[in-house]
DNA sequence: GAGTGGTCTAGACCACCCC
DNA sequence: GGGTGGTCTAGACCACTCG
């Protein structure tokens, strides 16, 4: 069974934006250039366009066109991995202390959370974010590093992981896990806390169409937290 | 503008289905069946089965036909909503014990979060769920009385309200935000707990297709407790 | 007015399921 | 074999945007 038609050009469009050939905002095909350049219906070139549009990737408007979708994400749930703007959002300052930058071959863990072989390279990212100088959330992250290879070279004095991925690729999906733990001694160290104390614990993994991107753990301290989310019922 | 006749029979079968005269599982007409009933081509009833297919309203398969899917979501977050699913799924023994129900008036926050005006009929129940006879969660909602007029009189011993809600109505959506707070003293004291502790609050609605039914927020004691979501990035 | 996306039609062929 | 959903075609009319 031969891919679908509509479903090539569906992978043709994606491909060029993740690959960064066609950015955001920018324009994409009409239904009647992709018809020719596929040599298929209008239908059938609508249909690409309007799937990866009901996905997100495009945005469609009525007599101007279809343009790729801002990769940045309005999703209230991902902004939690993106701490600099809901600090920031709230009037007060940012900053962030990087702790370890490295590669790393992945262990069980990390390789069942990115679906890769055990030993396979990955980055580690490891930071402590301040909100008005108190430590709100310390990030450790890793990243696939054959989807990000630009991923090392990056100051994450200047720009967040997550800004950084955001920017570089159009993330599709995210997945969460919320809980909240007693710190360990590590982490008590890096929140400058004194004694033991319930944190709320994010574990995330973002998504491109070529594969899981990152796995995050977020640790905030306390319990000045507070995560919204919509999402439709299946 | 009249509406799109795709749309005009996505909302028949929705409301079909709303209404409780089709339920779980049944059947519903072909597209062939639809298009003759509704004097449209095929391609134009097929898009409104394939759309509330997309929303996850209905289920089709190649040669057997489409059918209403089941209303229990099969979304993790909305299962905190299920408290009873969860404990009963870690082998423990759930009960129940009814503080209130019954009928108010909308007050502002309630009429802002069921998006109804001030002083509209809404039914409100509060409850203790019990894991293995400990205290797990306080559930306070406010659902609206105009979509649900028979939650009223349900038994909530038997029933949790939204096993209730959930095979009522086809639930579409929901939205929660999550937060840990120190519990207030009547939550406290609902909760069995001395001294003032972090709780993990959850506050959450859910949706139907003509508007907000419940309005709720979830209360956990202590650390006991896992949250995890997929969602897609728009 | 030319181009775009939004809707709609009346056909067509296919793979799949059940009888 | 008859019905179902999945894909596809080659047209059509419309509302919208832009120059």
């Amino acid at each position: 069974m031969p891919a679908a038609k509509y479903h090539s050009i569906k992978q043709f469009l994606f491909n060029e934006i993740a690959s960064g050939r066609w950015t955001e905002h920018q324009r994409v095909p009409s239904e009647n250039e992709l018809a020719n350049q596929f040599k298929v219906s209008r239908m059938t070139a609508r249909r690409a366009l309007q799937e990866l549009s009901d996905e997100g990737v495009l945005l469609r408007t009525k007599g101007l066109g279809s343009f790729v979708a801002p990769f940045k994400s309005q999703s209230s749930l991902v902004q939690v991995q993106n701490i600099e703007t809901e600090i920031v959002q709230r009037g007060q300052k940012h900053t962030a202390e990087l702790i370890t930058l490295e590669s790393r071959e992945s262990d069980q863990e990390v390789s069942i959370a990115l679906s890769l072989p055990i030993g396979s390279p990955v980055f580690f990212a490891a930071l402590i974010h301040y909100q008005d100088g108190q430590p709100i959330q310390l990030e450790a992250r890793y990243v696939n590093a054959r989807l990000v290879p630009g991923f090392i070279d990056q100051d994450f004095k200047q720009v967040t992981p997550h800004e950084y991925l955001s920017k570089t690729l159009p993330l599709t999906e995210a997945d969460h896990i919320v809980e909240a733990a007693l710190a360990d001694r590590q982490t008590l160290h890096y929140l400058k806390l004194n004694a033991p104390q319930a944190c709320l614990q994010l574990t995330c993994r973002s998504w491109t169409a070529l594969g899981v991107v990152s796995y995050t753990r977020l640790t905030h301290p306390g319990t000045q937290f507070r995560l919204s989310s919509q999402s439709a019922v299946n």
